[in-house]
DNA sequence: CGCTGTCTTGAACGTCTTCAACCATAGTGG
DNA sequence: CCACTATGGTTGAAGACGTTCAAGACAGCG
């Protein structure tokens, strides 16, 4: 049983009729996940819908060559494994929370109804698969950069256009990653990863503090985007 | 004005009404397109449906380091530059036709007016964004492998999943890629990539002929996928 | 205290890019 | 027919870059 008003609060939700609010109440649930806890395995039948309201769930898989590659990183109020609910088969990657969490699932056909019944919902639905794919495509570009540093680079600049904020001491990007997960988005080895935040650090182009990347000045990275030259 | 017989057999727009059908053979009209011809440029308001009737277009963007990255590639009954149409913003990359294509077009106003009335239409749209970010994922692995020979690997055995059928000589892959969109499919320098094919021409591992792939053993691909070392 | 996990650094090695040159082919105009 | 040009493909050598392996630092926690 959910809480009206986080269902409400939820933008996926936003605008859906009293009645339907009132339903899914009913039929969703919300349930915690300690830090590191799996949420669904890669190859799971897709049997619920789920969608972050608190902390943070990582995405990922497991290459062939055995390295992990984070495929997003989810916040509240974004569905995750959506994909496959709505053909109907098997989660493509694996999900978990990356800091205690809390989920709201839904049964599929519990989904599916509301899919149904709430046209309102259907196109909101299509508004979060676009929302998606714009991310996904952004992920292309990233992984697209050649240079670990151009990479590193440039999401570090699409989280901060995405979540930061400007203070005095330059751009804030509250997002808690380690050098180990940094290099899981970007494809890389840990130890390219910190030689390079080491550069930055030490040239205060990226700073890496407790929960948080503060960058003093965008147009640096930008350049560093640009030409992997540079650094001379 | 529209073949009725043409739009009936597109994939999203079976199980539409028959009105449905006439009215998109008035609204919509076809185009045709010169190979290398653009259809449209990054930044550009979408202001129109586009889908793939005959040929083949690549949807690219120019990355800030200069080069060329294939977004994906699109073949008859795929529509593409359907994200930004719905959230009613710009084109994020640019379309040229790869060979003489026929393109599908429709005026914003008609396609969302279609998506309104015809919810078979929305719940085809929804699939078939699904299938988009499919490709975007398989994208995404691909480019996650390190190694270029294993992103060329992953990305030859997906088309071949997806396009290849199984003859005496091996698995065709009915693609024509030039090297220069190769490289620009895995993000790397044409060198590398005609390197690589070139030692695989030779190792039997992958023959390059006139507008296909032959693939005779993909377990050797999936070796060169999985380890790196191999070759020696 | 020792354990564990994450982070960090160094050196050797292999891969990819870069730059430069060259080949093959098709189309064009004399 | 030829020379000329444009396009795509190919090869080699030098150097930049990233990975790998090995070792150590550091903090949190039993």
């Amino acid at each position: 049983m959910l809480d009206r008003q986080v269902v409400q609060r939820i933008p996926r939700f936003t605008g859906i009729s009293q009645d339907a609010v009132e339903w899914l109440c009913e039929r969703g649930h919300a349930r915690t996940y300690a830090k590191g806890e799996a949420i669904f395995y890669e190859g799971d039948a897709a049997t619920q819908f789920c969608m972050v309201l608190g902390g943070e769930v990582k995405v990922y898989k497991v290459l062939e060559s055995g390295r992990e590659l984070i495929m997003d990183i989810f916040r509240p109020g974004e569905a995750f494994g959506e994909v496959a609910l709505v053909d109907g088969s098997e989660f493509p990657a694996n999900a978990v929370a990356m800091e205690p969490s809390s989920v709201l699932l839904l049964a599929r056909r519990d989904y599916l109804h509301l899919l149904e019944r709430h046209p309102e919902v259907a196109r909101s639905i299509i508004r979060d698969l676009t929302l998606r794919m714009h991310a996904l495509r952004r992920r292309v570009e990233v992984l697209g950069e050649s240079g670990v540093q151009s990479r590193i680079a440039q999401l570090l600049l699409v989280y901060g256009r995405q979540l930061g904020h400007q203070e005095a001491e330059g751009l804030i990007v509250p997002v808690h990653l380690s050098r180990q997960e940094l290099a899981a988005l970007v494809c890389a080895r840990i130890e390219t990863v910190i030689r390079i935040m080491s550069r930055w650090h030490k040239d205060g182009v990226v700073l890496t503090e407790d929960a948080q990347f503060i960058i003093p000045d965008t147009g640096r990275l930008h350049e560093l985007v640009q030409g992997q030259e540079s650094s001379g």
